[in-house]
DNA sequence: TAACGACCTAGCCAAATGGCTAGGTAACGG
DNA sequence: CCGTTACCTAGCCATTTGGCTAGGTCGTTA
């Protein structure tokens, strides 16, 4: 942990009036002009680039190192590539701070995202113009910050027991999607080249991840997880 | 119809050299000052106010009657307030043209809104920098404004000959969201003081207006609907 | 008044589901 | 080599479901 460090410099002479380099990640125009805007009204912050894609993201970080990555997890159609993203730049950039801003708030997505290595997570919806720059601020000085709504749910992720069981293997979201699409478990088998038995022991796993107990909920909970 | 008046007047002459003046309304700071900017890099737009919620809407636009307001139908927990806002507005004010710009996409959504009085709908991951001026020159125009994917949805909705039947009743998503809890028809009958049969009954008729035929294709498409 | 829509109830039956136990293989890392 | 994880299969049985037909009450609107 590097962070440790810190104690024994100054705070001020590390980074002497700096200005703090953000990249801006988000494939949505009105996102990106408004952070920068947000952002570039204090000075002492400045968007050096700004990316829509996830290889973007990726170029444009290892071009410019920046001091601090926003980015909105869901930038395609896979929302695991977000994740993955988030890892990668964790291990490979460890200057680049992760400051994950997302439109919905998900616990499943939260604790997957700072288990991956992000330095903040935030909810569009819920931060406040001032809050923005602070937590820019704060991840950049090694703190991990966590929107008002967003505490509370690692809090209780961390509260309900289950760690390791809560994440879905590839072929129970297989099966999930097809649920949701309205398929019986016999059209699964067949969709999917494996027995009845096989279909109803991956959705038997998937109901103890999820805590649910009817195929309805599952499919509820795994598009509130955004999973699906 | 007013807009046929147009034909009489000369477009230049009506307002010379008049700024549009805009209502912004969305909880998301964000978004808000991202259209701001946007929108006011061309000079010809003026945002005049921003809101928050329902009632801040309703207030701005009684106070400033503003040519155009740019509204996120989500402002709140009720998704059926954004709806009946776009119709009191567009009665109660003709001269005010109302444009919803959505975070989702959905077929029923888009439609409810048009069919409520809105005179544009595009998706904010979808816009782009440009099409945002354009687009609130056109309603304010009297023409309507459909982004890119969301004509296709419209389009899709008259091809379909399902006009009536599509609309859910109140008690058909009461029960829906209780599905969607894992509740039995059994324990929703309960919690809802009928019988098991009115249970089924509601459901029945909700399978038939969504399309669906398992319970947990109706929760899906609910879902996907943003009626949950 | 009659028609309509939303709401409520009942019963039937085949099919699907949920919850369980009890096996198996293959791949990976300690 | 052993433990773990993901994956696959089988069978049992009570319960739930989907889909149907056939009634009923209200309140609004034509």
């Amino acid at each position: 942990m590097d962070r440790d460090i810190r104690s024994d410099v100054p705070l001020g002479r590390r980074m002497p009036q700096a200005t703090t380099r953000i990249v801006v990640a988000d494939r949505n125009v009105i996102t990106r002009v408004g952070l920068r805007s947000i952002l570039e009204r204090n000075s002492g912050f400045a968007v050096i680039a700004e990316a829509t894609s996830y290889d973007a993201v990726l170029d444009a970080v290892d071009e410019h190192g920046p001091d601090v990555l926003i980015i909105d997890l869901d930038l395609g159609d896979d929302t695991t590539r977000g994740f993955k993203l988030v890892e990668e730049i964790s291990d490979r950039y460890p200057q680049t701070k992760v400051l994950v801003l997302a439109n919905t708030l998900s616990e499943m997505i939260v604790v997957e995202a700072l288990r991956r290595g992000a330095n903040g997570y935030l909810c569009k919806d819920e931060v406040k113009a001032d809050e923005l720059g602070k937590g820019v601020k704060a991840v950049q000085d090694g703190e991990t910050v966590l929107g008002k709504g967003v505490g509370k749910l690692v809090a209780h992720s961390l509260g309900s027991a289950r760690q390791a069981n809560e994440r879905l293997t590839d072929r129970e979201l297989d099966v999930i999607k097809l649920v949701a699409k309205g398929l019986s478990n016999k059209q699964i088998a067949t969709q999917m080249f494996v027995s009845e038995s096989t279909v109803k022991f991956h959705l038997q796993n998937a109901s103890k991840k999820l805590g649910a107990h009817r195929r309805a909920e599952i499919v509820h909970r795994a598009t509130g997880a955004g999973l699906l």
